[in-house]
DNA sequence: CTCATCACTCACCAAACGGGAAGCGCCATG
DNA sequence: CATGGCGCTTCCCGTTTGGTGAGTGATGAG
């Protein structure tokens, strides 16, 4: 079976406003540059913002902190700050943040497959 | 388990160019409007381009032929084109396609379950 | 006291993106 | 011969985006 008709069902001709699907949505969230790689990383555990920032080569802080600002806004990420001599950071995935980094697994071995 | 370590694990620092690994280039695409919008509407069968317009309110036609010509270079879509009277043009969704939809429509249900 | 570290934040600026409007080529019909 | 429909394509222009570089606040080390 194809999924039936069950699935964007609902979001046929996205009603009012600029998304309305919640799969599109999500689908934007992920698609945005550094969003999926950075819940990848998190995947090996806790990391500090700095330990993020070297395992992403290229990004900006600026652009880190925006993108964990909306994976916490989503609620597929934690941020716990420590208040130490210098202080830390740690950022780690929730439950959610665990599933979805599932699904993405499931398209990473779809591409890995289709593109041979 | 987690999918353990063998989903992203070969783009760990995403080498040289602007997108290295195959999910984060995958999710980039799908995550520029309309793309999965269109997939979606594919699914039903083969439509027409004015159909999809209907389908899709709010795109400008110069979108539509963008996001179609994406979907044909990367092998998810097919254009046949009729030379009849009014000329038709067919869209329909390859094998590559329909499994990518599928992958979507998980991601759909995974949204509308934590949504809730 | 000075300096360094961590994790940011802010201001600025060029480049890219995306939408809208309008035009185009082809053929059939009136 | 003029018109209309289909499927685009081109041009323009405002908005957004991302990078850079500098600055911040708290704290501990030298």
């Amino acid at each position: 079976m194809t999924t039936s008709d069950s699935s964007f069902a609902q979001c046929p001709t996205r009603p009012p406003g600029p998304e309305s699907c919640g799969a599109e949505d999500w689908l934007a969230f992920l698609g945005h540059r550094w969003n999926a790689m950075i819940l990848w990383h998190l995947s090996e555990g806790s990391l500090r913002y700095g330990a993020l920032q070297d395992r992403l080569p290229g990004i900006s802080p600026k652009v880190l902190s925006e993108r964990l600002a909306g994976l916490v806004a989503r609620g597929l990420v934690t941020r716990q700050e420590v208040r130490a001599a210098p202080p830390e950071v740690h950022y780690a995935l929730t439950q959610k943040g665990i599933e979805l980094r599932e699904i993405i697994a499931q398209l990473y071995e779809w591409a890995e497959n289709s593109e041979a």
